[in-house]
Parts: C-alpha cells; structure tokens; sequence
DNA sequence: CATTGTGAACGGGTTCACAGCA
DNA sequence: TGCTGTGAACCCGTTCACAATG
C-alpha cells in the first residue's frame, strides 16, 4: 500500500502539481524548484518540499527539481503512468462535452464507452463512440473490466445508475450530479457541481 | 462587509448545506437537526453546528432547524436570493451544457450571454442564446452589468479571455480551462478541471 | 551558494462535552 | 427530553528556520 498516513489534503494538491509541471515541459524548462512552482499555484515553497519529501527525496540542493523526474515520479505516485479507461453514462451535452474531450490523453484517462437510457440516443455515434444502452451497462463494463466512471447522467437518476456502476466493478466515479451518493466506503467518489463553486463566489462579491 | 473572520473552508461548506437542504425541502421536510444534515452530507454535526453559529442562531433547542428557514438564511448569506446574470464564453460542446442547464434557475444563477470567436459559430442559436462573437464581449457584458462568468474555452485562450473579463466589469469567474489564471487579487476564480479530481481518486486505487 | 529536506514551533480548524433552552 | 450553541481541548496541517549538500 502506498497509502501510509499522507493527508488526503496532500494528495489532492499532488495532481495539480502534476498539471503545473506538464505545463512547464512544454515551455522546454528542464528544471524548476520550490519556490517556481508555489508561484505558480499560489502554494508557499515550503509547503511543496513538504508535500514532495512525503514521497522520497525528488530534489537537488542548489539546483531544484528536474521537470521530467519529477513528471514521472509524480505519475507514479498518482497511478497514472498508463491510461485507464474511463466510462461515460450520460449522453447528453455534459456526456459528449466529455467524448470528444481531447485533453485526457496525456494525463492518464482515454473515454471508453458511452450509455444513456434514452432510445433517441441509443445506437448514435458520438465522435469514435457508438452510444450503448445502460440496461447492458453491468455486462458490457465489466467484460471491458472498466474501473473508472463519470456520471452525467440527471439528479434523479444518478444512485441508481452509481449501483450498478459499482455492481459493474467501477472504483471510483466522478460524479457531475449536484447530489451526494450513498455508496460503499471502498468506493472513490468525488463530485463536480459548478453552482456549488458559484455560490462559493457569490460570498465574496459586492 | 460580511467578511469578519470566517474561514474560506466554512464558507466553501455553506453551498453543500444549501443544497442538501433543497434536496430535504422537496421531500417536504420541514424541520432537520445537525445529525441528519451531517449523515448526508458526511460531516460531523458538530462542524454543522459550529459553522451556522458563525453566522446567528438559527435553530431551536430540542427541535433543530426549520428547513425553509435555512435555506433563506444561507441564500441571504452566500449572496444567492436574486438570480445572478452569467456570460458563457466558449460555445463548444460545454458552453452548449452551461447554455442548456436547467438547474441554476433555483440556485441564484442564470445564463444570460454566450460568446465565441469562431465564425462557424458566431450568430448560431443554442436554446434561448445567440452565440455572438468575442470581439464585442467587453462591450456587452459591461452594458449588461455582469459579473459571473464561465469559461469553457481552450487553455491557449482563457488567459487572454479572463483578461477581457475582467475589463468588462466581471468579478467572478469559474473556469473549466486546466491553467492556472494570473488575475488581479480581488477577482473571485474558482477552477473545474476533471482530471484533477480523476487522478486524485486513481491515487487509492488498485 | 542556492535550494532542498525536515524537526520544531505555530496556528487554526475540528471535535468534545456540557450548559442552556424550547 | 432533545438538540443547539460554544468554550476548551485536541489534533493536524502549515510555516519557520536552518543544517545539509550538490
């Protein structure tokens, strides 16, 4: 288990990290440190030498931290040094929005399948995907031994359709239904809700 | 200003409570207590109970909180009781979602503008919204008085586009571009970048 | 000599536990 | 009696500051 004691709050600023770091790669710096990266995220430089040492020691004295290594360790630590699968349930616009999405690639995720319910949608092509019906979603992701889904499916159907991804060996979900899931504990679960982040704003405004 | 000392984790946890409690309010709930909001929503009720109270007394000894009453107060509180106007730039396939969603109309938000810079999309219907074109952008949106945006443009443009935004008066803005934005200090951002909240779940898998 | 890695100090958010009240 | 509101205790993540080092 790499899972030791490293705070949750760790890992998630880890992919950002990750995000930041790919970016320098394309702008050819070949090394960076602390105190360029918390620039960037708006993070303190002791607290990414922080974050970082949990892991191993990435970093040279003096010089800082090569981007590639650090690239590459970090895709190690976060398990996505290949692609995994992903399923889409829900064929509306959010569900194409994420088949034609093109910047999964580099970042360790490639789309599928794609369900919806709908027969209007059933049977239609969505860029390189033909949409399948969800009543053969337990079967067909299992066979294809998919552990990672998003859900864009509505409120009303999202508990339902996250049983059967779990009955179909699915591990975490991503989930963009603005409801809280009642899932097993072993099961990863995070939630997008853009109102959410709205309202968060809002606070802070006039 | 509302802002005394309360830290931007308890506000960050204000829209789930609001959510959660619209949620109850549609099951024709008419009172609820710290315990069952915290089972929902997988937090303490003590954390419930201490991050209301930053705000007033809203509940009752022995009874807990009226539902209704709740809801009007965290509307009041997060700034939420009239519907804010929302431009949407980038009319590809998530500017489609964004423009079609029906769920901001009971959240405090509505879309009321969508721009693009694409000719082929430029003057193009999507639901109720004309997609007009970005060049006029600082113009409009400041005529029309907004201040919340989205941004669903690629992240060789969003920088550029914010920048706009910000010229037009826009204080507020959510972005689904994976980049970290470089904006003045008093602009709200807040980012959606879903393989963020991939990777951090692929951290426990396997 | 610039920058890492890290123990120690610090700060602040969460939990505890109970008085207070409907 | 049941549940809120809250001071105090606790816990844990962040910052500090410096020895270590390429």
């Amino acid at each position: 288990m790499e899972t030791k004691k490293i705070p949750d709050i760790v890992v998630a600023r880890l992919p950002r990290y990750l995000q930041v770091l790919q970016h320098m790669k394309q702008e050819k710096l070949v090394t960076t440190n602390s105190k360029v990266l918390g620039d960037r995220l708006g993070i303190s430089a002791a607290q990414i030498r922080k974050d970082l040492s949990q892991f191993g020691e990435f970093g040279k004295q003096g010089t800082g931290y090569s981007v590639d290594f650090l690239i590459n360790t970090l895709r190690v630590i976060l398990n996505v040094t290949d692609a995994w699968k992903i399923v889409v349930v829900g064929a509306g616009d959010l569900g194409h929005a994420l088949a034609h999405y093109q910047g999964f690639t580099n970042r360790g995720f490639q789309v599928s399948m794609v369900f919806d319910n709908d027969p209007r949608l059933i049977g239609k092509q969505i860029g390189a995907f033909t949409v399948q019906d969800t009543a053969d979603l337990i079967d067909k992701v299992r066979a294809a031994e998919i552990h990672v889904a998003m859900l864009t499916v509505p409120a009303s159907a999202a508990q339902k359709v996250a049983e059967e991804l779990v009955k179909a060996g699915v591990t975490a979900i991503l989930s963009y239904a603005p409801i809280v899931l009642n899932l097993p504990h072993n099961i990863q679960v995070q939630y997008i809700d853009p109102i959410l982040q709205l309202q968060h704003m809002t606070y802070y405004l006039e």
